[in-house]
DNA sequence: TTCGCAACTGTAAACGATTACAGTTTGAAA
DNA sequence: TTTCAAACTGTAATCGTTTACAGTTGCGAA
């Protein structure tokens, strides 16, 4: 309510000096006494709008994902949050709950005067994404597939490398028939999962058809279930690699309830390695794909960027971990 | 890049034209032709900031609450963002990782031109919370316990009712000893459903003593685990109410590890009936304390209020449900 | 006391939008 | 053709800050 103005008459002095005590610049000690008793007794406090107006500088960090459900990028929210917090930025994220359109206006208006940078981890492969990107007139640095001719800076995870170390431990522990319970097929990670299992078995040599692959509907326990559920010639497979650790909790949940047996009827491995894959019963095999580390990672591009305009762009991409528990024990 | 004056030499135009065209007042067809032509040849995007300051709005609801790791606080994001969604403002989430005192600077920021109302959900109880709120100068709806003193939009669940359903159901499968694994007492859930266990065990004349309350660190599931192995006397109890979904779920890890039998051993409820409850092996019966329809009642009268400025203050009360699983089948 | 420089302070012009108000067009009716 | 109201348009003030620049003050040295 109260103005820069309202301080400078209580105090008795120019805007100009109040701006300049709020600041830290250089004053008497006499104005600055004078200065924070009028702010202390008009409870002045400056406003953002205006002030980011003037000096076009927000002090904000925008994190924008499509899925708050996935515990995968609570996880990398907690990375850039970690970054950030030892900085001048503050971080908000841009929740997603709406159409792409929608998210595209919403970032847009961010980028207009309400966020520094814009940290993006999108997992459609719209192409208005690419076109936003491509538009805003603040850094961007993107979490995962990087489009075609598109020049940002990236931070991806090598997650065919999980793929097929996932493989080899199956093939180590035995499994020849192992089958795919994907994500959506219109999800970046869905497509780039599915090619990645594809090229592991045939490197190896062992089976793989269309029906190798399960397609589920969305990247949770639900779709897990309903997916399995539906799959027919499960008994033709002894193991089993899910999109993600939700997807294989859902399959975890059927295959008990029809009393199939894991790790000894069909081993399972899920993708992320959140709390959950220790939670199940049995515990699950996971492929870390190091979202912390990577929004870390992505936090600290954005700060670099953000000092330095004019470099040129950098991507950066992280090795998985394959982390193994129970769900894949030898028979 | 572009401001609204080069729009507007570019069109030929003032720039209250250029402005009008933009907010959809009058225009000849032919100025908004022209308007529109410059603004698409130039790229121009309306500066946020500059409007945010003119207008003194934002048309953005910040979010803010402490634990994102906490699926019952995504549930609760849903649910406001559900509302919002179908109107003019956007939902942005104000994380929170670092202190109190970072958490109240950031949204004290937002509230000074950032955002248009604030929806908070804090678990700790701590003053400067409090005088943050009585600071704010936009509107605030509080999710959670309300301070003493403070007259403010809030939401509440009656959490104890929540624990008295449960008691009465541990009760009605004939368990009579029953102890409480608690979140940290120095958060406000952690306080209320102390009391209210304690008040539900007594009125039904069960034993209570200090050694029935195990004190977790955090809403964890590692903190769960940790907790129940320090727990001596677990043998002595045949029921266990958690003070989350998390806490049960490690909780019912150590179980398994120790071929403690849920729910014959032991009967295990939690709270919030997230989508873990059923997932987890055995499922479990779980407090469901409404998460997602409180954030759709926080959000519609943020949105109230925010028509309404002057009414006065509401304070609206939910009931939880109690979700009956495995974890406390009869014996 | 005077001088000169450093340190501080005030004036006023931005930042990029919205909008009241007054002035101009337009086009149908006379 | 003229008239007049309705519809549109432009000028300029404003939102609350920051900051360049010029002016003032303070204070130690001469």
């Amino acid at each position: 309510m109260a103005t820069i103005g309202a301080v400078a008459k209580q105090a008795g002095v120019s805007i100009a000096s109040v701006s300049r005590v709020i600041n830290g610049t250089a004053a008497r000690a006499e104005t600055e006494r004078r200065v924070r008793a009028a702010i202390s007794e008009l409870g002045y406090q400056p406003n953002s709008a205006a002030r980011a107006l003037k000096v076009r500088k927000s002090e904000q960090i925008c994190l924008s994902f499509d899925d708050l459900g996935n515990p995968a990028y609570v996880l990398m929210t907690r990375g850039v949050g970690h970054v950030l917090s030892s900085t001048k930025f503050r971080l908000i994220l841009s929740s997603a709950f709406s159409s792409v359109e929608e998210i595209v206006k919403h970032l847009e208006t961010m980028g207009r005067g309400f966020a520094d940078g814009l940290i993006i981890s999108p997992i459609y492969n719209d192409p208005r994404i690419a076109e936003l990107i491509s538009r805003l007139q603040i850094p961007v640095v993107l979490v995962g597939t990087l489009p075609a001719g598109l020049d940002v800076d990236n931070v991806n995870v090598d997650s065919a490398l999980g793929i097929d170390m996932a493989i080899e431990h199956l093939f180590d522990t035995g499994r020849r028939k192992i089958a795919l319970v994907n994500g959506p097929i219109t999800t970046n990670p869905g497509r780039r999962r599915k090619a990645a299992f594809e090229n592991a078995l045939l490197k190896r040599s062992l089976r793989y058809a269309g029906d190798s692959v399960i397609q589920a509907e969305a990247f949770s326990p639900e779709s897990g279930y309903n997916a399995i559920s539906n799959f027919k010639k499960l008994k033709s497979f002894d193991a089993l690699i899910c999109g993600n650790d939700q997807l294989a909790a859902g399959v975890m949940k059927f295959c008990f309830e029809q009393s199939i047996k894991i790790p000894s009827d069909v081993a399972l491995i899920g993708i992320d390695n959140i709390d959950l894959a220790s939670l199940l019963q049995p515990t699950l095999t996971s492929i870390d794909l190091r979202a912390e580390e990577r929004g870390e990672i992505a936090a600290n591009l954005m700060l670099d960027r953000l000092a330095n305009p004019d470099r040129p762009s950098k991507q950066i991409t992280v090795a998985p971990r394959l982390v193994i528990r129970e769900s894949t024990a030898s028979h």
